[in-house]
RNA sequence: GCGCCUUUAGCUCAGCAGGAUAGAGCAACGGCCUUCUAAGCCGUCGGUCAGAGGUUCGAAUCCUCUAAGGCGCGCCA
């Protein structure tokens, strides 16, 4: 708890304690204290509605019962100057916020780790997603969810929850195979020989690639092998050449992983077989026409579904349930799915699934992203697979630039509809919000240049009283919000959240360096304390932009 | 037809599980660099929070209905 917690902690233990004291509540009726940041700076530092809210137990006016909640208000213990009663029964605390300067040597002895907390109480939590298909580029869509995913990890694990990063690798069933006649259709083409891609084959650019790079390097040692022998091999190349791409991409998109789950692994394992058959002990499953069923309409959704088709295989369903049955196995409390919108009506049979296997419902998180729709010269442009015209994560990561990209996918609430207009992105990319609080970042390094060449340097300051303007207030307010800003994206899956903070945290800043000089040789303690204050500021902004993703410059 | 998402300033979006006069950015207009980075700051303009009911001290926020747009509703993945 760093001091603005504890400040807090002590406020709502003191309304407490008075609400108790003047008899307007039981113990029991008690409600939790809400402590409000006014936006309006003149209605104090905090609010409280209390009053309003005791107006049933206590059965008088809201603004009788703050008139007796602060005579019975012991304000001795915290660092209150003034409390007003103000609108319809709001308590207002006016504090003296001397206080807050204790936070300038907490971040600094902090400095990575500022913002942290123990809120996720250790709490195992899984999440997975991207998981996109090897079969062809990441496009926007991805793009989105990688942002989305791996902020909400980094968010996750500072709030001190214990995050495991996944990617479920579908590298078994049809799409796999269509993958590899893919391959092999563009290998031949490479040789100049007539070749048919199949029916639903992948037609992005970078299956061309592996089939010019095979021409290239084997010639036609491909062209009259045994068939099986030839699709053995094309499936395997064109799985490897895929999975590495993707690995690569996502890399250069700064969006790591814990465990990469393979698909087939969950047949070589037996685990398939081993769900199912948790599935039929329950008394989930029947056979109808040919196929096994999973009843899941008894258990929330509004069809059935079939899990071993006529011809024998596994629906797509089915080792999912076996790998969602594995996570759960391997002690995650929850699990968080990161889903495009187009696998929305997923959601309940899944959900199902994780309830007919014992386990309780609710530990199946599913955040879904909605669709980015991306604008050039003002039309829409399409996204489809399937033709390869789509626009890869790639494609815009060059074209925006990484930091922009990221920031901009992270600032949207997920659950949005998007509108990406690319023009306006790299046309005005220095309009771009991210560059608003990256600039702020690098003021604060050329404040500490400065400062250390003309021998001005905070080491060995332990006393900040001299950090007390007004803005300089709002500044560490600001400052002291962080690890709660932290745990709140955490608790409510907001990772969003956090680009909020960031900018009112660069927009303060701004504000105090156009009102204030950081140096002055005549002032030489106020700079040293200043300097202090600036390098807090900056380990905080650096801190808060790494949870997204995005570089924090020293120089623009 | 059913389900999910969205609807807030001209445009793109915030709005912290119900709070005080609904906020930013862009766009428009007016100021601020002999001083640590003007990619910045300060100000002005701009709103029937899609619409209608309801819940209560109090609703952009919660509930119901309606409208508009998007996405889903496979023995595809």
């Amino acid at each position: 708890m760093n001091v603005v917690e504890q400040v807090q902690a002590k406020l709502k233990e003191e309304i407490k304690a008075a609400v108790l004291k003047a008899g307007l509540a039981t113990e029991e009726q008690l409600p939790d204290v809400i402590l409000e940041l006014p936006k309006d700076k003149a209605n104090g530092d905090y609010s409280t509605n209390m009053a309003m809210r005791l107006t049933k137990t206590a059965k008088k006016a809201p603004k009788m019962i703050a008139e007796e909640l602060i005579a019975n208000f012991n304000q001795s213990k915290a660092s209150i100057e003034k409390i007003e009663i103000a609108g319809p029964g709001f308590i207002n605390f006016y504090m003296n916020n001397s206080y807050l300067t204790e936070l300038i040597p907490v971040i600094l002895d902090a400095k990575d780790s500022y913002g942290a907390s123990d809120f996720g109480k250790g709490e195992k939590i899984q999440v997975e997603f991207v998981s996109a298909n090897p079969t062809g580029d990441l496009h926007l869509g991805h793009a989105r969810g990688a942002a989305v995913g791996d902020s909400l990890c980094n968010v996750l694990a500072k709030a001190g929850y214990d995050v495991s990063r996944e990617y479920y690798i579908n590298d078994a069933g049809n799409q796999i195979n269509n993958l590899a006649l893919s391959v092999e259709a563009r290998y031949f083409q490479a040789l100049g020989i007539d070749k048919e891609m199949p029916a639903d084959g992948y037609h992005g650019e970078d299956i061309i690639g592996i089939g010019k790079k095979l021409a290239e390097e084997f010639g036609d040692k491909y062209v009259n092998m045994d068939e099986q022998e030839r699709f053995d091999f094309f499936r395997e190349y064109g799985l490897k050449y895929e999975m590495a791409k993707l690995k690569q991409d996502l890399e250069n998109f700064r969006v790591g992983f814990d465990v990469w789950y393979s698909e087939t692994s969950l047949y070589q394992d037996g685990k398939i077989d081993a769900a199912l058959a948790v599935l039929k002990e329950n008394g989930h499953i029947y056979e109808q026409d040919g196929a096994t069923w999973f009843r899941s309409t008894e258990l929330g959704d509004d069809k059935d579904r079939v899990l071993i088709k006529q011809d024998g295989s596994y629906t797509y369903l089915t080792p999912d349930i076996a790998y969602h049955r594995n996570k759960l196995e391997r002690g995650f409390e929850t699990l968080i799915n990161i889903w495009g919108a187009d696998h929305h009506g997923y959601i309940p049979r899944m959900k199902a699934a994780i309830e007919a296997l014992g386990y309780n419902r609710e530990q199946l998180e599913v955040e879904i992203i909605q669709l980015v729709h991306l604008y050039k010269n003002g039309e829409k442009m399409k996204m489809s697979k399937r033709t390869g015209k789509a626009v890869t994560m790639r494609d815009l990561i060059d074209e925006v630039g990484l930091d922009a990209t990221r920031y901009f996918f992270a600032m949207r609430s997920a659950d949005t509809h998007m509108d990406f207009d690319l023009d306006l992105a790299v046309s005005q990319s220095n309009d771009n919000p991210v560059y608003y609080a990256q600039y702020a970042h690098a003021r604060i390094s050329s404040i500490l240049r400065s400062g250390a060449e003309q021998g001005i340097s905070f080491e060995g300051v332990t006393d900040f009283t001299a950090v007390s303007s007004e803005k300089e207030i709002e500044l560490l307010k600001k400052l002291g919000e962080f690890p709660q800003a932290i745990a709140e994206a955490a608790d409510k899956r907001m990772p969003h959240r956090i680009t909020n903070y960031i900018f009112d945290l660069a927009s303060t800043f701004h504000s105090f360096y156009n009102a204030e000089k950081v140096l002055d040789a005549d002032q030489l303690d106020r700079s040293k304390a200043r300097l202090a204050l600036v390098k807090s500021v900056q380990i905080t902004l650096k801190n808060a932009l790494a949870l997204i993703g995005v570089s924090a410059p020293e120089k623009m």
